[in-house]
RNA sequence: GGAGGGAUGGCUGAGCGGUUAAAAGCACCGGUCUUGAAAACCGGCAUAGGUUAAUCCCUAUCUAGGGUUCGAAUCCCUAUCCCUCCGCCA
């Protein structure tokens, strides 16, 4: 959620970096509901002001010894029947102005790209050299049917889009989710972090997934409504949900969670393969920063992504998303995108964002400044660290055989019991 | 599933119809003292909104939403969360 104060005073700045994200601010709307709201607070809290002051009178009168009858009679007039309905029209203005503010996405740092999608992202930099294969590189789909990934299992008990793996594919996906929490917790100072994977509205509300995106979320109705968790990120951000930590900051977090997401209106876009999949897991990092250090934290935060890829030896690149691809709540993303030999295509598995303090307001997530001794709202950032099974499908693609074999990489064979080779 | 108990500021915790936005302690900030620090002592210290050049001031907030009342942290109802006991259970 933006700043009110911030939209109010700068209104044409506002409209003019919403519309990098091309995300068209109704100023008038806007404008009419903020004053909407203050004319409705003002005639409420003088009626208030009038009432509380009748009925200290009364107080008074009857410490006095009068009785509370004559207290009142005397006082009398400014009771009025007005003030539950001004109470009330202020309380919905209120609550039409934070809608509309809920809807706004974060404004986009002045160093984000313009552009309208991915094809206007900037290649910041790439990593190591697509192998050259002496014969015809196959795609993870050929490559793991042989060797357990079968996606007529994940049919068969659940549908299109999910996968089940046996044997030595199973192996591989759980080493994969291990060497990075190793990685990140050993290496990269965050802390290991389990948390639900069904989590309520308000947490969704508050790194804004919701109101605007419900359609791509699983909803578990029941006496109480959940969601299952379409990131690590909604769950480990909202850990400082209304508070004000006492922590020193920064505070980092790891944590591995399945991801779930009903992938509306992307049907057709990657249906082969398990690069798009209702359910899959992630090892997502999460951090709280000082405001001054957030820009620093997000290239720390997206190396750490990259060393993952590095370790491995896959070879990627990263870009800085331009305006238009940006997220609803982001400031500026990094994307790590992986090259795959069966596609010929650099395809994201990583997206590392800043949310400045858009994310801190809604959620309402605090630290103590030292300076001020005020609490202030903090920055979030998060980034995925990576997502496993598009690893899995980067490491099976490059590390093919012409026999159809996969070489395990070198960082991930203390994970697989020592296996050099995964052979059918 | 059954029976109880609870939710107060960054934290602990008093208050249980009218100078209570809320005692006290801790934490934090400033000062005195000290070579420096600690201790001691003195003072300050909730959040949000309205108003303002800024202060003053005004309003709201004692989990949330309703209700009773001239007046609610305090009484009643509902919801949420937490705790205890019983039952069930990976």
């Amino acid at each position: 959620m933006l700043d009110v104060k911030f939209i109010r005073d700068n209104l044409d700045q506002v409209k003019a970096a919403l519309a990098k994200k091309g995300f068209m601010f109704d100023e008038a709307e806007f404008t009419r509901l903020d004053e909407a709201r203050k004319a409705a607070l003002t005639s409420a809290q003088s009626l208030q002001a009038e009432k509380k002051k009748a009925s200290k009178q009364i107080g008074a009168l009857i410490g006095q010894g009068m009785s509370p009858e004559d207290a009142k009679a005397q006082v009398m007039g400014s009771i009025d029947s007005d003030i539950g309905e001004a109470e009330l029209a202020a309380k919905q203005a209120e609550q039409s102005l934070r809608e509309l503010l809920m809807s706004i996405p974060n404004v986009p740092q002045n160093d984000v790209p313009f552009g309208s999608d991915e094809n206007d992202n900037v290649e910041v930099l790439t990593w190591g050299e697509p192998v050259a294969f002496s014969f015809e590189a196959k795609d993870h789909v050929d490559l793991g049917e042989p060797l357990g990934l079968s996606f007529d299992d994940g049919a068969l008990v659940a549908g299109s889009r999910f996968v089940a793996m046996s044997g030595a594919m199973a192996r591989l996906h759980r080493a994969i989710t291990q060497f990075m929490l190793d990685t990140h917790s050993e290496e990269h100072g965050y802390e290991e972090t389990y948390v639900p994977y069904l989590v309520n509205r308000q947490a969704l509300e508050g790194t804004g997934q919701l109101p605007k995106f419900e359609e791509d979320l699983f909803k578990v109705p029941g006496e109480k409504d959940f969601y299952l968790i379409p990131t690590a990120e909604v769950p480990v951000t909202n850990l400082l949900r209304d508070s004000v930590t006492d922590k020193t900051l920064p505070i980092k977090k790891v944590a591995h969670t399945p991801c779930f997401r009903s992938e509306a209106g992307s049907y057709g876009r990657d249906t082969r393969g398990m690069i798009r999949q209702h359910q899959f897991d992630k090892v997502e990092l999460v951090q709280f920063v000082r405001p001054q250090d957030s820009d620093a934290a997000l290239e720390e935060l997206t190396g750490h992504a990259e060393a993952i890829l590095q370790k491995l030896n896959l070879p990627y690149r990263k870009v800085i998303l331009c305006g238009g691809d940006l997220g609803f709540s982001a400031a500026k993303t990094y994307d790590l995108e992986v090259w795959l030999p069966g596609q010929q295509k650099y395809r994201e598995i990583s997206s590392c964002s800043t949310f400045g303090d858009y994310q801190a307001r809604r959620m309402q997530a605090r630290w103590r400044n030292p300076e001020t001794g005020k609490p202030e709202l903090l920055h979030t950032l998060n980034g995925s660290g990576l997502a496993v099974g598009r690893t899995m499908v980067a490491i099976l693609e490059n590390y093919q055989q012409e026999d159809g074999s996969i070489v395990v990489p070198e960082a991930l064979r203390p994970y697989m019991r020592g296996l050099e080779v995964i052979r059918p």
